[in-house]
DNA sequence: TATATTTTTCGTAATTGTCGAAAAAAGGTT
DNA sequence: AACCTTTTTTCGACAATTACGAAAAATATA
């Protein structure tokens, strides 16, 4: 079922746009990844994976003012809309209560 | 890169297994993720998610004796190896560290 | 042997993850 | 103006994961 379901680098990638809140663009996305997941990662695949998250309206966006710099062009920004909240907050509670029911045996040797 | 990620479903399916402990297999799997987490699921899928996961080393198996009751065929158990326990502890404290940071700004409307 | 049941394996299609290269937009150079 | 450099996004393609239906295997019962 198309749309519905979240996959991993969607979830990833919607975490960090959350966390960067206004500077939540192609490039900053990347280079958060990088850096606080230690995950290399191309900029084509965060775009890709952004423009996804919009189709399915987890995320919606908006265009910046050009940077007064040289080949400042504006920026693409993006923003978790209440869907994309509640699709996170659902698979982290869901993750959540299948960890607190694991026995303890299961990671025994 | 093959392999070295872990999928929304395979992550799922590693932390169910880790519930059911001894009796995860095939069926035992799909019966629980569609209980526990309201998904419907086929056990071609389950199937297909435990086997890739025995080959990125994160699931182990070993065939139980059969079952005395008609049809009662053999199951296949499957088990979390070390590096599997690792891969979803790595997982967890990777997000959890994001939801940590996401400023209040973030959701608010 | 034939049939019904439980479980696993196989073949294939859709969705998600991944990248390289091209296109756009802006400032600086000559 | 024409050209180059930088920042950023868009396009086209392929690989990996997710997802099923149908077939095969193994077992008990008639």
């Amino acid at each position: 079922m198309k749309g519905t379901n979240i996959g991993e680098l969607e979830e990833l990638v919607l975490l960090v746009v959350a966390n960067l809140f206004d500077n939540a663009y192609g490039i900053g996305v990347k280079q958060e990844i990088e850096e606080k997941c230690n995950r290399s990662i191309t900029i084509s695949t965060v775009h890709n994976v952004l423009q996804r998250l919009q189709e399915k309206d987890y995320l919606e966006s908006r265009y910046s003012d050009p940077a007064p710099e040289r080949g400042g062009k504006r920026k693409l920004l993006f923003r978790v809309t209440p869907s994309g909240q509640s699709a996170l907050e659902n698979s982290r509670s869901m993750r959540e209560s299948l960890w607190k029911t694991i026995p303890k045996v299961a990671f025994e040797r």
